[in-house]
DNA sequence: CGCATATTCAACCAACTGGTTGACATTCCT
DNA sequence: AGGAATGTCAACCAGTTGGTTGAATATGCG
C-alpha cells in the first residue's frame, strides 16, 4: 500500500467510493454488503473497493466465505496534511466539522449524493 | 464554479497540478511562468490551470496579453470538512479534532512559509 | 504597420477509467 | 456430493485524461 497522494485523491475523486468510506465508518462490511444499495454489478464494486485498498484507505480480510473491508482513516493523513499547508483550517473549523457529522450520522444514506 | 468534491479531488490527483497550486501559494503568477519549470508543452500546463480554475482551485484574471492565476484555497475547504470527517469518529470527540488540527498545524513540514 | 509575446484552440493519440457480462474458484450448508 | 452464496477474473466497450503538435487569436512594442 504505497498510498501515494495520487492515488488517494484520486480514489477519494469518484462519488461511488466516497460512499463507500462514509459506510464503512459505521461498521466493518462484507463485499456484497457493500454492493448492496447501490445499482451496479458486484464487480464494479470489487474494483472500486481494489481502488480503495490500493490507496490504503481500506484493508481487506477473508475470513471464510466472506471478504470484509474496514476503513483505514489513517491514510488520509497525508493528504490532509497536504492540505493544510493551505492555509484554510487556520480558524479551526469546528462549525463545519460539526454540521458535518451531525448530517453524515443523522443520514448515513448520502448514497443520493449528486453534482 | 461549481467545485465539487469530484472534481476538486480529481483535479488534486495529479502531481503537476498540486505542484502548480504550490507554487501559486508564493505568489500569483502568469500562465507561461507557471509553466516554466515543467517539461511540458504551454499547452499542457494551459489544461491543467483550466482543470484546477474548473475546480474552483484558481482563479484566472486576464490583464493585457497575461492571465494571472491567483490560488483559491477556500475552494479545498469542503474537501477537508470531509476528509476530516475520518479517524475521529470514535466516541464524537470533538477535543481529540482540536488537538488533531493543532498537531497538524504545528507540523513544520507544511510550513514552507506562507505570504 | 509588422513582429514578438502570451495563451488558447483543434485535432490527434495512447493510456486509463468505470462500467458491463459470463466464466471461474472457494466456501458453506444440507 | 450437490447446490447456493461470495468474490474475483478476463474480455470487452465507451468515455475521459494527459500529453503532443500546429494553427489561430489577441495584445504590446518599436
Amino acid at each position: 500500500m504505497a498510498a501515494s497522494l495520487d492515488t488517494v485523491f484520486s480514489a477519494l475523486a469518484d462519488p461511488t467510493r466516497r460512499a463507500i468510506l462514509a459506510m464503512l465508518l459505521e461498521d466493518d462490511m462484507a463485499v456484497t454488503d457493500v454492493a448492496e444499495p447501490f445499482e451496479m454489478s458486484l464487480a464494479a464494486i470489487s474494483k472500486h473497493l481494489a481502488v480503495l485498498s490500493n490507496a490504503g484507505l481500506i484493508s481487506q480480510e477473508r475470513r471464510g466465505r466472506v471478504k470484509w473491508c474496514k476503513l483505514e482513516p489513517d491514510a488520509l493523513r497525508e493528504a490532509s496534511v497536504w492540505m493544510q499547508g493551505f492555509g484554510m483550517m487556520d480558524g479551526l473549523d469546528l462549525d463545519a466539522f460539526e454540521r458535518f457529522l451531525d448530517a453524515e450520522l443523522a443520514d448515513p444514506s448520502l448514497l443520493e449524493e449528486k453534482e
